[in-house]
RNA sequence: GCUGGCGUAGCUCAGUGGUAGAGCAGUUGAUUUGUAAUCAACUUGUCGGGGGUUCAAGUCCUCUCGCCAGCUCCA
């Protein structure tokens, strides 16, 4: 629904024909009034994607609206049909009951008036002209009128209303704690690092965050080492990203899809524009704060897609799947928008576009359900351990009360299985479709956490969108539970956590490099001057063709020079080439990682390099393999 | 959105009312180098943008844009 406001003198109109079938029936003044005092006069232009929940719109205009008329200090206002207002109007119907709705709720506080309805009409007003004497609205179902959130809110319906704050530690000991003295909490007095950063995150979540007004080190990394950076062509929160950030994007996405399939889930893809009039918007809509992006084909409003279930849960509804196939497994890369408020956007922890690595489960039973549950929670605390934060991690819990009793042991047993210390937070009462959710908080060098890993458990959208198998009788049955998890939450966010802990190995005297498979170059060959050029470019074609990245600093700097630059970059190993090597056809090999020097043959290098990447993707370099060839992206 | 901070060369930054600078990077030349910076010369500017005060503004005032931090929320 768009709407226009106006503060006016006085307001006159006067129905002359009827502009359609529909029309109202004009009452016994001939649609005719003339309003001689001050008044509020709201065109209103009510659109497609208003049916589905009139009642949402009218009570976020009326709420609006009676604000507005008490800050103005006028007590009457009219109700005006301006289908113009809109390239996309609804059915008249719905326009008319939204009409209908609106009168009901400002009639309680204000004097209304209605124009008629499908009439053409002549007004005429005389618009106040201060600053707060014209505006205009957007309203959108399935937001609720501030009103509606406060009442909520003393409900205790809204997330921030945690009842129960409960810690677990390494054994699996539960200490019930609140945000008062939290840190008494004789968990926080264990020996082990990982309770100092479990007592930060507790402290992030029940307190509020230490302000250390320091630039994260993320920011820095990304751009110094031409990752990632902003793009003044687009918005804030929209980056562009470099060609060694894009290859580390891209093999993070191989090893999520990898993930995927090994967990028995097949790749699809959906879109990323979503109907406006399509039922999932109004469903879920209220579940993702509304921070949509707006386009307009000119066929109707559409919503960048924001979350990957609205697109992910018709895909699922339409497919047909019986009781001998479930779970139902399926993975997506999916690319969300979320128009975050201006001051939320902050380097790569909170962007405005990101990308998801979404795995879902619709699963016919709990006991379904919950193996995949395990499974997931397992494997994503390797993927903690191994890629995102290396042991520096902690687990964070959401849920309801009542799935936390009941399922207690069985969560607890979960955490201890990770080895990894826990944070409950507990609600009386569902505010989302999860009954629980984990989080993998991975502890920054900032005293912040960067969530990157989830695991949730659906109890309502399998219901809610008709997702469900077909028993041994042919009837389809909704399934209870759909699992929804995201390995790394945000290629963004993961990248982040992954530079934001190189920030701690540096700090503490830990050569700052990525993990060997995400380097984009694992190995440069230094040559001692330009003759051993050729010699070098042999090497490098031998090298590269066991799958490793390796490139030729053939540029005219001494040797001191090239490691040093080769250091500053990263780079895992430094050959040096030179008349020895020549010779003796074995490599002297500069490791970054212990700081030493080795000689070895090419063949037992190779295999080293293959030896530590096992497993994981392999792509090409990024860029041309003389040094000399890479341009400046940065500085 | 609100509060605070920052914005000067490609990068990092100095410049507190009086001729726009340094280091790095880049270009050219010399050098042919053995494990974290070879030497020399040269190039590089809308001092974020608009307006104002002043004889004079990078510097003071004002508006605006961008970035960072915090509040809030999330992947």
């Amino acid at each position: 629904m768009k709407t226009l406001g106006i503060h006016t003198k006085y307001f006159r109109f006067e129905g002359r024909e009827k502009a359609m079938e529909g029309a109202e029936v004009l009452k016994a003044d001939h649609g005719e009034m003339s309003i001689d005092h001050e008044c509020i006069v709201i065109f209103i232009g009510v659109e497609k994607g208003d049916s589905e929940s009139p009642s949402s719109v009218a009570s976020q205009l009326a709420s609006d609206t009676v604000k507005r008329a008490s800050a103005l200090n006028v007590e009457t206002v009219v109700i005006y049909p301006y289908v113009h207002l809109t390239e996309n109007p609804s059915t008249p119907r719905i326009a008319l009951q939204v009409m209908d709705d609106l009168e009901q709720r400002l009639s309680q506080y204000l004097s209304v008036v209605r124009a008629p309805f499908g009439w053409y009409k002549a007004f005429d007003l005389s618009c106040l002209g201060h600053p707060l004497s014209e505006w205009s609205g957007r309203y959108i179902p399935g937001e609720e009128a501030e009103e509606a959130k406060a009442e909520e809110k003393e409900e205790g319906r809204k997330p921030s209303e945690f009842v129960r704050f409960v810690v677990v530690d390494l054994e699996g000991e539960d200490y019930e704690v609140n945000s008062e003295d939290f840190s008494q909490c004789p968990v926080f007095k264990k020996k082990q690092p990982v309770y100092k950063m479990l007592k930060q995150f507790v402290s992030n979540e029940l307190g509020r965050a230490e302000d250390t007004g320091k630039r994260p080190k993320h920011i820095e990394y990304m751009q110094t080492h031409e990752l990632v950076d902003y793009c003044d062509a687009s918005e804030k929160g929209h980056y562009k990203w470099y060609p060694k950030g894009l290859l580390i994007q891209k093999l993070i996405l191989d090893y999520a899809a990898q993930l995927a399939h090994e967990w028995g889930a097949f790749e699809m893809k959906n879109p990323i524009i979503i109907r406006g009039d399509h039922n999932v918007v109004g469903e879920l809509m209220g579940e993702f704060h509304e921070r949509d992006y707006q386009v307009d084909g000119g066929r109707g409003v559409c919503y960048l897609r924001y979350a990957s279930d609205p697109l992910a849960f018709p895909f699922m509804q339409n497919t047909i799947f019986t009781h001998k196939q479930t779970p139902l497994k399926v993975y997506e890369e999916a690319t969300c928008f979320r128009n975050e408020q201006e001051g939320e956007v902050s380097g790569l922890k909170r962007v405005r576009n990101f990308m998801m690595t979404d795995m879902h489960a619709a699963c016919a039973s709990n006991e379904e359900a919950r193996k995949e549950y395990e499974i997931l929670c397992l494997k994503f605390a390797e993927l903690m351990n191994n890629i995102i934060a290396r042991g520096r991690w902690v687990l964070g819990w959401e849920g309801t009360v009542g799935f936390f009793e009941e399922n207690k042991d069985w969560l607890i047993s979960i955490g201890k299985r990770m080895q990894v210390p826990a944070f409950f937070k507990l609600m009386p009462e569902m505010s989302h479709y999860f009954a629980i959710k984990n989080e993998y908080q991975a502890i920054t060098d900032d005293k912040a956490n960067v969530q990157v890993s989830t695991v949730q458990w659906d109890v309502k959208d399998g219901e809610r969108f008709n997702i469900g198998y077909i028993d041994e009788n042919g009837h389809k049955h909704p399934c209870p539970v759909i699992i929804h998890a995201s390995s790394f939450g945000s290629i963004e966010r993961t990248l982040c956590a992954i530079l934001e802990n190189i920030a701690i190995d540096a700090k503490r005297g830990i050569a700052p490099m990525f993990p060997l498979w995400l380097s984009p170059t694992q190995a440069r060959i230094i040559t001692v001057s330009d003759t051993f050029i050729p010699f070098a470019e042999e090497l490098c074609n031998t090298i590269s063709r066991y799958n490793i990245r390796v490139d030729i600093d053939d540029r005219d700097d001494t040797v001191g020079k090239k490691i040093r630059n080769g250091e500053k970059e990263w780079i895992p190993y430094l050959l040096v080439v030179g008349e020895k090597e020549k010779d003796s056809g074995n490599l002297s090999v500069r490791s970054r990682e212990d700081r030493r020097q080795k000689e070895m043959t090419v063949d037992e290098f190779i295999g080293m390099i293959n030896e530590k990447t096992e497993g994981m993707p392999f792509r090409p370099l990024p860029l041309p393999r003389l040094v000399s060839k890479h341009p400046i992206f940065y500085g």
